[in-house]
DNA sequence: TTGTAGGCGTTATCAC
DNA sequence: GTGATAACGCCTACAA
């Protein structure tokens, strides 16, 4: 079928050791030879089988990447970072995605450790101990990014943005602007991202010397039909707030949906903050204000770290890795408003 | 390291040929040696190596994927389609991007080439008939997917949605709300896909009798920049056109942008119609009228095509698959406005 | 400077 | 039923 060194050995009249060596350009050979292999691989149209190389080798020079769905904006352009950062590494990305179906996570783990990937960087969130257990049989290094876990094995480690600065940096601005009644949005339930704005929420309203009012924190779901059901009990609060902090920016791209729908002019009627800034953010009406996330730098820094961890794995050595928390900043734009003149 | 079937076969006390069929649940061993080895291999924690069995198969049960870029929403959606039919079928997906560097794209060829990939997705759109022909030396199936060929090698076929079809519906749509003159802003110069819209629009034009008016296609990008700079031609134009067809929504979020910061009020003053459906087409404001494109199944269909091309190449058959053309479908929404009154 | 031999982890084809 | 043995394509001691 596909033409293999012994192809090539036979034709140079030469062992297909040497046509090895020739190929990886091997000064042991000698130069006249190593020119004419390699002139007539190329003539042949050889194709090096990575797989029978990673076999002898035990590096297969690729990564798994575990998302729930790759048709979300901020997991895709993470996913460019990483794809950016393996190619320069000379990595190949092995794509397994979830669909957040718990059975689906077992199985795509599984998939990247049949596959004996180099390293495996996880996109997911919401993972539990036992997945995270499950993850860590496979023996190679991982990397989560924006996930969390108090437990971990010696070879994990995350890059996070950090949440509770963001968190902090969108309610400073509202507050900045005049507001005193801020609500929050949240996140699915009981995920830890969420906990962290929110505490970042409340550290900018303790700086304010603002009172912490937990009816001012609505559910949302992380997704835009979470933000549009939390417009109505926004409106129920008495007083009604003048500003919302959203979990992130599908939460505030629902919201204002809604809000228009309902009447409201925007931002006057309500300011509103998102957070990841999303590529279309800047286009909604009116132009969300957020949190942006150096999403392709999350990825990017995610490779990197994990081969990093993955050298000092080779030699044993404790890895000297820590975690990376990166920030974000704030993005001003159209719906959080001109200053509150009272 | 790892554990092998070696491994499980010493402690077994049988010998590796035994554990493999075992594990394979072949007939031809014992029941109770298997359901000890299947036990046995479970408690050590096996998992197979797939590239030793890939190598010996002569197949890898993985399917590559070329993109441009992973984060742009109409690519990150097919590729959501794509994971799930190749995850049905037992697949797994090798994502190579090539930021539209032509360099790049040769390398990620090459690639899934070395990777050995039994099927490759293509979906780049513009892909030059070198690029082709390097791409059909790798002797797998070839799926291209919205992307057009004149001459393919035998196993080569494409999914792609009826773009003349789309642009015939889109323009319809308006002539039917009594538009008249009807501008086109194109997408990237010397795109199929954007000379079969531009014929569809024509299509639509001749069916109601109206001329088709050159100085009405306007030079676009695909991009949301194309977009926002063909506002400026098209105020130009005298009588100022009373809709617009864009080439795809980034062109329409652009144009719509720019024409609400030039004062406009859409849809009164402007009808526009995209295509695609991007997720974010409902969120902008006016809500984007747009012809939706079957994006996940563009991806699955890929996918069900290449497995049935591999299977026919497999015994030598003259594959009797043939390229699908989707159709895609209307979606009525706010920006193409209300029927006209004259 | 080059060739020979062994092995990476599988599956498959023989014997027994 | 089970066990040797070869093979897939590659790399790498070790020998020559």
């Amino acid at each position: 079928m596909s033409v293999s060194i012994k192809d090539i050995a036979r034709r140079a009249g030469v062992s297909h050791s040497t046509v090895s060596r020739a190929l990886s350009d091997s000064p042991l050979v000698a130069l006249e030879t190593r020119q004419r292999i390699q002139a007539l691989a190329r003539e042949m149209g050889y194709s090096p089988d990575l797989q029978a190389r990673a076999l002898v080798m035990g590096r297969t020079q690729s990564v798994g990447v575990v998302v729930t769905t790759i048709a979300d904006p901020f997991v895709a352009e993470v996913m460019q970072g990483i794809e950016d950062a393996a190619h320069s590494a000379n990595y190949s990305v092995i794509l397994a995605s979830s669909q957040a179906e718990p059975q689906r996570e077992i199985e795509a783990v599984e998939l990247l450790r049949a596959k004996r990937v180099d390293l495996v960087i996880v996109l997911s969130s919401r993972l539990g101990a036992l997945y995270l257990a499950h993850l860590e049989r496979i023996g190679v290094p991982v990397v989560l990014i924006n996930s969390h876990s108090q437990d971990r094995g010696p070879y994990t480690f995350a890059v996070t943005v950090d949440n509770r600065h963001g968190g902090y940096l969108a309610t400073r601005h509202l507050v900045g602007l005049g507001h005193r009644r801020i609500a929050y949005i949240t996140g699915q339930a009981h995920h830890s991202d969420d906990q962290e704005r929110l505490a970042g929420y409340r550290d900018a309203l303790a700086e304010a010397g603002l009172p912490f009012d937990e009816a001012l924190v609505l559910p949302g779901d992380g997704d835009v039909t979470g933000g549009q059901r939390a417009l109505g009990r926004l409106l129920a609060l008495s007083p009604r707030p003048t500003a919302v902090f959203c979990y992130n920016d599908r939460t505030a791209i629902g919201l204002i949906y809604a809000a228009k729908q309902a009447g409201l002019a925007l931002p006057r009627d309500l300011a509103v903050v998102g957070f990841d800034d999303i590529p279309f953010a800047s286009f909604i009406e009116p132009a969300l204000t957020t949190i942006a996330q150096p999403m392709a730098e999350l990825g990017r820094r995610a490779v990197e770290m994990g081969l990093a961890l993955l050298a000092e794995q080779r030699e044993d050595k404790v890895p000297a890795a820590s975690n990376v928390i990166l920030r974000g900043r704030l993005v001003v734009r159209a719906s959080s408003g001109a200053p509150l003149v009272r």
